[in-house]
DNA sequence: ACTCGTTTATGTCATTTGACATAGCCGTGG
DNA sequence: CCACGGCTATGTCAAATGACATAAACGAGT
């Protein structure tokens, strides 16, 4: 866990399990300016399959590395981490989930969660069982397409993450991620763009950071701060401050085409 | 290119663009025994969708990053790197894939290439145009249920080195990816094992897995050196060898459930 | 307002890893 | 057989990052 000691993760606020069942025309992704939102057929073959809704708070463990995968779900409200533990406590945040994304998938097929997931805020969940789940996909070309599509998303997110804690210097990393998460959520329609600078109000700790980078908490830290005098970026405790984004842009190489209009299910 | 200066990457060999139509009933992948071969059904659909087959020489580009992504394919048989690259020249391997993977399907949806491959050894593949390998997958049910499958594979895969980067160091990462390797070869069968002992016979360079791991190719050198030394991993220019897979499974915390069949396509 | 646990911050020092320079090696092609 | 280019190896030194110790800030609960 962020290279030494540290705490065991997640853990305040109280487990809320209320299942709900919205109607899918009320769904919040619904008008998301970077989702494209199924059309009514799909609205409806959802909406027979899905278990219901499901609300996390920030800081619960929503799934736990290890157990049945027994369920899959779509992300309605809120931004959440994925992450792997070694035995020996050791922690890789693998990616960051935001409205719209699906999880849960890989261990629909391995029958164990190969990853834990904790809220980072307040979470709305769209949950299904796994086999429903399975026979959607399989029954409606439509959904095997978008889920493939989401697949594809998901793999190419991880190969930037893989590229900037491959080739990246702290410096560039932190930035990186910044940056990504930004643009995830001007995406998303979470993060407001004033101009030439934009915000992302989600809380991260440092030693969050640490552990989805690779780096020391204490070496975070102080990237962290460096970016912040520098103007580059300004990472508080809750949320992403980036004054001017083509600056951060231009400093990771970051590729705007990259972010096309995302399915979901 | 493995942290400062550095050669160019591929490029002895001759280019070598066999068109051949073997019926996928003489397909090499048929009794490898960690895939699942299709049935006659779907033989028949893969025969009608794909596009012929495709021998690339080892060290060959098979695909450029930036490129048109309007065909993918099915390593037949042979093992092929896949890299990102940056504007200023540093590289990042992203994965090695194996006979039975299906390679390019990123680029099907976002038209481009978003990381290069290039082929480690001889290889031959099973070409399908985009357009038609959607068609395969949106027609079929299993096709979807397939792919799905090899996606979630993929991320698992990706979700690994992730955390090898992350959160090992050098030694260990070394090893890790020694045994990665390992273990693909043994389950594709192309990487014999002999009692306690396994080796892959497959060329790669020092300068690859510096990229691969994020490490310097000279502290690359000095890892591998040092894994020899201790008995370890044995790993020259031209394969890995390690004497005691139970020892290195160890080190690295290998989770040996972590390998079901694989289907192919 | 106080207390406690978590998070952020800072100083000092140790270690890992990277950079540079150079030499030997090995296969390929003339 | 030799020459060349890429790969591997080794020494020395520098830089980036990690470890440890400690303190200040912050927030939730009493």
């Amino acid at each position: 866990m962020h290279r030494g000691g540290g705490s065991a993760g997640g853990g305040q606020g109280a487990v809320d399990i209320r299942q709900l069942n919205q109607p899918c025309r009320t769904c919040p992704l619904r008008d998301r300016p970077g989702l494209v939102a199924p059309d009514t057929a799909q609205r409806e073959w959802i909406e027979r399959h899905r278990s219901g809704e499901r609300s996390v708070a920030r800081g619960e463990e929503v799934l736990r590395q290890g157990a049945p995968g027994d369920r899959l779900f779509t992300v309605l409200e809120g931004v959440l981490m994925r992450y792997r533990l070694l035995e020996d406590g050791r922690r890789q945040v693998v990616n960051i989930m935001f409205p719209g994304d699906l999880v849960g998938l890989q261990a629909a097929f391995d029958g164990e969660m190969s990853h834990g997931v904790t809220a980072l805020t307040d979470t709305r969940l769209c949950m299904f069982p796994r086999d429903r789940f399975m026979e959607l996909v399989t029954a409606q070309p439509r959904f095997a397409y978008d889920v493939i599509w989401l697949s594809a998303r998901e793999e190419d997110a991880l190969e930037q993450h893989l590229v900037a804690l491959g080739q990246r210097p702290a410096r560039e990393r932190v930035a990186y991620l910044a940056l990504w998460l930004v643009e995830r959520g001007l995406q998303t329609g979470i993060a407001p763009q004033i101009g030439p600078s934009a915000t992302l109000r989600v809380p991260i700790t440092q030693g969050q950071v640490a552990d989805m980078l690779g780096l020391s908490l204490v070496h975070t830290n102080r990237t962290l701060q460096a970016l912040r005098k520098a103007g580059q970026v300004d990472w508080m405790g809750t949320g992403i401050h980036i004054p001017r984004l083509d600056n951060v842009r231009a400093m990771v190489g970051f590729d705007p085409q990259g972010l096309p209009k995302r399915p979901y299910i």
